[in-house]
DNA sequence: CACAATACCGGGACACTGTTACGTTACGCC
DNA sequence: GGCGTAACGTAACAGTGTCCCGGTATTGTG
């Protein structure tokens, strides 16, 4: 009983793409609701039946970075040096900001302690995170990380490369040769660091000294 | 000739305030030119007359941030230990961001290789760079950092102090004892590794190798 | 086969936004 | 006092996200 929905799979992919391109060559800014719909042909009411509102289009949209960190993640072999592989991986977080620098933002806006679990979303995006941390584990098991946890290297790795790939999406890396030459000499310096036990007067793990 | 401004020193000041406190009790989104001026108690031409456009006004608050970050990176003391001083100023930087957590993405905005030189915020922006530049230049001239140059180093603490702030203000890193240890913790292990001779296959002011 | 119930659709309306053109007003100068 | 001029407040314009209303297509039921 009652009409049958018009604004199927397709017409649902269609205004992601449509959102996607406009993003992709004009920015953030630019992605608004009439005008998604417009590109595709059809009413402003088919983006409020299929994503609940613009922000539900926005974070379909950010799912595709996601994938995307996930894929280039996932991409990168398991190494014998830890060290090495995780060079490897935070290259693999400049490559996949580099390739959907628009959507960039929005990803990391889905980096939040508040989370849900549950939310597929959150769940895409700490694979990729994931992945480090399963190497970090193997790592401090090794005892590379002396006086170290996961979570500390991990949290530690994790505001670099995002400080990093901000300033080189921002241009202040200079051009890509140099830029992977910063990333490089940056990521390999902080795991040298990481290497060394850390200094007294806090634990390793963030959490205020117990004294 | 010409009728006298009405909006002066005061209104400005006025509008300031005004928008600063919708800011940093709502959030930027909520910042319109409209309700500012309601607040005043003034009109929307005012806005227009004593800023350019909306993005003058909030170019104007991020003064309010650069000046903050410059208060704080300036009342850092000189020390005998450059290490000591680079991670007082890394606190420093943290202190200015969690003062104006609102404000602190438009000042990151602001960091771009195609600033002017001769705009003020520019200007103001810098100094707190420079203020970290010049401890750095002093422990690189004293052989501190072998292999790197104040650039290289400066631009990777940027990195790093960039994204622990960007984590913590998305309440990443936990309460605030806990997140002033994750920094001390980080900065101090990146300040470990820059002290060792870069690995090689890149230079270290970030330039591919002269092969 | 007719009909009403139903679930969806498109377009228009609403409350906003930043910005600008317009008519008005208030001053200094002649 | 009249006039030119510059700044004023208001109102309009084009745009935004969102939501409601009249219409419509389908389908179970009489």
């Amino acid at each position: 009983m009652g009409r049958p929905k018009e604004h199927g799979a397709q017409t649902r992919a269609a205004l992601l793409t449509a959102a996607a391109e406009i993003l992709h060559a004009e920015g953030a800014q630019a992605v608004s609701v009439r005008r998604v719909a417009a590109v595709v042909g059809t009413s402003t009411r088919a983006v409020y039946s299929l994503f609940d509102d613009k922000e539900g289009l926005l974070r379909e949209l950010s799912m595709d970075v996601a994938e995307t960190m996930r894929r280039h993640h996932e991409a990168v072999p398991s190494m014998d040096d830890p060290i090495d592989e995780i060079l490897e991986l935070a290259l693999a977080y400049r490559a996949a900001a580099r390739e959907k620098p628009q959507l960039y933002d929005l990803f990391f806006a889905m980096v939040s302690p508040r989370a849900d679990r549950a939310d597929p979303l959150f769940a895409l995006v700490y694979r990729s995170f994931e992945r480090v941390l399963t190497v970090v584990r193997r790592a401090v098991a090794a005892g590379v990380f002396p006086g170290r946890d996961e979570f500390s290297v991990g949290r530690h790795l994790f505001a670099l490369v995002h400080g990093l790939a901000s300033l080189e999406l921002r241009g202040v890396l200079g051009d890509a040769p140099t830029a992977v030459n910063v990333w490089r000499q940056s990521v390999g310096a902080t795991l040298v660091g990481l290497q060394q036990p850390p200094a007294p007067g806090g634990r390793a793990d963030g959490a205020p000294a117990a004294t």
